[in-house]
DNA sequence: GTGGAACCGTACGGTACGGTACGTAACATT
DNA sequence: AATGTTACGTACCGTACCGTACGGTTCCAC
């Protein structure tokens, strides 16, 4: 029962009505609020003002409803377009720290780390609908950018490696860190800043896959980061 | 009422009897089979031959099981006493991607994604005891054993680095990436090696803050990553 | 105005699970 | 042998939730 669910609603990527969208709403931030336990049938109705048998009606089922809010989630998150920079190592630094940057500031989002949550916790080791969905619709948009991205680099002769998919993932490493799982397991990060991090990692990743000629920014130490931006 | 039961067996660190061991044993393979909604209690002192009432008795709740199982996880991966190498680059290199093997075949391992699953479903926004738990007692003893790693090589000369919570979380994003979110996802990492990837995300580490006489290993390309190990 | 469709609010059935109680068997202690 | 302890197995209770059904209401078409 639960397969048809998230499959239908993940080929069917029309987008909700405006009322299921109000509803979605309501779901995520009763989510975000109380967790996976706070997201009854029962609660979505009570807070979006709506009917239970209007719920079934249009997500079919419990399943349904989450997988709704994942897709419904990344479709807000998309847009953002991608401004073709102008060549040059700095246009592509730009470029890059403000995509990890970015990054960084929605896999911290609450609704975003609710959602992880909520695929994380119900994946089981065999079948993971939910994760699958959430690794399609909020991890491949970034990663195909930030693939395009490196590679123009590559072309321009501005970056170094062979093969774009380990050099991404090198690259989401530095950016990401630990950050993600703390973030899931309940660790607060008090004051952090999104933007200086990505400028640390995206320099770290320069000295790392930069072409030698151009060898990342000057001979920056790479103990440098500022104590304050922990 | 949850708060009471965590906090207990978190504090009385003693392990558990060996019937107790066995009953944990049986839960966390109950977890891995079948993910939280597997684990009943019921289920559980079915699999373990047991009373649900001795359950209680021993743990005193199902959220004291819950933590139980984690505290009696991580009390089984530790051990493995530290050699105290000899000096020099390549000892402090081969220790290094020692350590970080090991930590790759440990996150990777079903019962630590079973209980990362199970921690991470269960966190809400204001609290979350399990996560707690395993960030306690499965994140830092790997934490403390680099960071002395990483300080006894600055003090040797070898590396070179400002703060060591810093130099630390760039290890490790270099060397987990974002294996261990996808895992916790649901995808199937197949054919991959830890010791490929550890040794090539420390040669990538020491290039970044090895001391700059002994720059890192050679001039390594970083783009040597292997197809396959995709 | 009238019929119908969509939807809200609530109530109901069925089920599953957490936690407790009770009877009984094995084992240790004296 | 008598007795107390521990723990097994099962039965039981209360509750929470999923999914459905039903009456009432609003809105639109004609």
């Amino acid at each position: 029962m639960t397969e048809t669910a998230v499959r239908r609603s993940h080929f069917t990527g029309e987008a909700y009505s405006a009322r299921q969208n109000a509803v979605l709403e309501s779901a995520l931030a009763l989510l975000v609020e109380g967790g996976e336990r706070a997201l009854t049938t029962a609660s979505v109705a009570r807070a979006a003002n709506c009917s239970k048998e209007s719920l079934y009606k249009w997500f079919g089922d419990r399943d349904g409803l989450l997988a709704a809010m994942i897709t419904f989630q990344s479709s807000k998150v998309r847009a953002e377009p991608r401004p073709i920079g102008e060549a040059g190592l700095p246009a592509l630094r730009a470029q890059l720290i403000g995509i990890a940057a970015n990054l960084l500031r929605v896999l911290a989002g609450e609704v975003s780390v609710a959602l992880n949550r909520l695929a994380i916790g119900q994946a089981r080791r065999d079948a993971a609908d939910l994760g699958h969905l959430v690794l399609e619709h909020g991890r491949r948009p970034i990663e195909t950018r930030l693939s395009a991205l490196l590679d123009a680099g590559r072309d321009a002769g501005l970056l170094s490696f062979d093969d774009t998919r380990e050099a991404y993932r090198t690259l989401y490493g530095l950016v990401v860190r630990d950050m993600h799982v703390r973030l899931l397991l309940g660790d607060s990060l008090d004051e952090w800043s999104p933007s200086a991090r990505a400028e640390e990692a995206i320099d770290q990743f320069l000295r790392l896959y930069g072409a030698e000629e151009t060898t990342g920014p000057a001979s920056k130490k790479a103990g440098a980061g500022n104590e304050r931006t922990g």
